[in-house]
DNA sequence: TTGACATATTCCTATATCGGAATGTATTGT
DNA sequence: ACAATACATTCCGATATAGGAATATGTCAA
C-alpha cells in the first residue's frame, strides 16, 4: 500500500510546511487568496490547492464576497492537535526536572 | 517536484498514526521493538522502519540492551508541536467566547 | 454580451513514502 | 563455532502527493 491521504486529517494537513505558514497567516484575520499569494510568496495555483487541502479537513473557513473568496483559520480544528501534543507534558516537565536535578547535584559537590 | 521527506521534521513524522501510536506507547517507559510489535499488532519491520523515521528526527531515543533495543519516546521533542498548535489558543477561545456570546443573547430574548 | 479580474481545477511529472517479503546484522547461549 | 533470538535494512510495487503550466469557472463592470 501507499501513504494515507493528506486529506484525511488535521495532522497530515499540517504536515506542509507551507499550509503552516497559511494558516498563520489567516489566524489573524480573514484573507482574499490573492493577498496570501503576495504576502507568502507563493503561486497562485499553489496556495489554491493547498486551501482546498486545508478546507476539506476543516482547518479553514470561506466565504465569498463578490469575485474574491476570504479565508480564515479555524482555531478550533487546530485544538485536537494541541491536545495531543499536551499529552506528553507531563513528561517533559519530568525530563526537564531531572536535568535539573543533575545539574543541581553537580553544583552541590 | 514531490512531497518534503517524512524524515524532514517532526511534523511529518507525526503525520502517521501508527506513529503516534507508537509514541503514545512508548511516552510511559522504554520498550523493546517486540513489545511494540505484540502491544500495537504491527509488523516488526514495519516498526523497526517507524522507529527509524522516529529515531532521526529525535522523537524517540534508543539504547541497547543484550539483543534488545530499547526505545524511549523524547517528549521534548514534541514540545515545538505543542507550541505551535497553542499559538492558535487565543484564537479558538475567541471563536468559542462569539458563540457562548451568541447563545446567551439568543436567552436573552 | 464582452472583457477583465479572482480563483479553482486539471494534466503531467518527479519523488516520497508505506507495507510486505526476503535478507542482513548483532548478540547471547551452548 | 553455531544456532537462535531480536532487530534493521533492502528491494519491490502501488499510491499519494507537490509544483508548474495551461485551462476552466465564476463574478463584476461597462
Amino acid at each position: 500500500m501507499a501513504r494515507a491521504a493528506t486529506t484525511s486529517d488535521a495532522f497530515n494537513a499540517v504536515a506542509e510546511p507551507r499550509r503552516r505558514e497559511i494558516l498563520n497567516y489567516l489566524a489573524l484575520q480573514e484573507r482574499p487568496v490573492g493577498e496570501i499569494v503576495d504576502a507568502l510568496e507563493m503561486e497562485q495555483p499553489s496556495v489554491s490547492k493547498h486551501l482546498r487541502v486545508l478546507r476539506d479537513v476543516g482547518l479553514v473557513h470561506v466565504r465569498r464576497d463578490g469575485r474574491q473568496m476570504l479565508y480564515r483559520t479555524n482555531a478550533e480544528a487546530i485544538r485536537p492537535l494541541h491536545a495531543w501534543a499536551g499529552t506528553f507534558e507531563r513528561y517533559w516537565k519530568h525530563q526537564l526536572m531531572r536535568v535539573k536535578e543533575r545539574a543541581e547535584e553537580k553544583q552541590a559537590r
